[in-house]
DNA sequence: ATTGAGGTTCAAGCTACTTGAAGGTTTACG
DNA sequence: CGTAAACCTTCAAGTAGCTTGAACCTCAAT
């Protein structure tokens, strides 16, 4: 009942103690209590605290985000802590749909480029142009008119 | 023929002038000439390298690969380039493929958390683990044993 | 006494840029 | 001719979410 080092913290939440450690300065969990020799000490509170966050990193949720509903759910207002995570949820949801539309399109690209790839060189004579047309985008690469591929992994 | 400004190299290949300055800068590209004010000033040959790094960029190569491809090009050994375009373009695609199934699998704990959401909280009572749940993972939101969700998005 | 496995802080590095400050240049207009 | 807008320059810092390293302290075991 003394408390929870930070590395068996780690092990029973799936963090990193160095992640742990950035939390702890980035403010989205209060300092830890210290031991005498300095060392953090963990309650179960803190341990559910980082098990919550856990899980929401593997919604993908950003820091900010998280960090929204890390307050939502100390606050205790029930009702609240719902609306706030569903809201956060149905965001997510929808940003992640994107990114699978856009890195789809991206595969095609990418399936059209190898395809082209392994096909021998034009005639056995090394053009000008050569393979690098192939990124150039003399043909299959431009965008289909409008399609704005670029931002895919901008976020 | 005195050579383009950067804004309208920006303009014929679709990057920004920043973007091209720090290319540069990372020796992406070769220092520009410059004019007798300091502008700096750019040839065919050099919008077409930047043309050929914006197409690269199109297929979410990162700049590492860029610059791979770009030094392949400039070698002028035709299969060489070819070679290792395929090479690139291959470990891409896998890549991305990767990923999409990661975000398909994320969408779908997604999809359960907000279903979860959308209902009533339990008999009206608001417990001590409220929706909070949904994320904690009591139930639905544990990776499916050894799913591995985790490294998402962490290239 | 010393080794090894923990812990601590602080700073820097990673990707691929973007943004901002502080300033010089060029061009158009009145 | 004056000046304002629009361009250009460099350099520094900020972004997300950590990870890694250096330099040091603490504790248990040999």
């Amino acid at each position: 009942m003394v408390g929870l080092r930070i590395s068996e913290v780690a092990e029973r939440t799936g963090l990193p103690a160095s992640t742990i450690r950035y939390y702890e300065s980035a403010g989205l969990i209060e300092p830890a209590e210290r031991g005498s020799n300095g060392y953090r000490l963990y309650g179960e509170t803190e341990v559910e605290r980082l098990s919550f966050i856990a899980g929401a990193k593997r919604l993908n949720l950003g820091l900010a985000d998280v960090r929204q509903l890390v307050a939502a759910r100390e606050s205790d207002l029930c009702e609240h802590v719902q609306r706030d995570m569903r809201a956060v949820v149905a965001t997510r949801l929808a940003e992640t749909r994107a990114q699978i539309a856009e890195l789809v399109r991206l595969s095609d690209e990418l399936q059209r480029a190898e395809d082209r790839l392994s096909q021998p060189a034009t005639g056995g004579v090394c053009s000008d142009a050569c393979a690098c047309s192939v990124i150039t985008g003399d043909q299959a690469l431009q965008p289909p008119a409008g399609a704005t591929v670029l931002p895919v992994l901008n976020r």
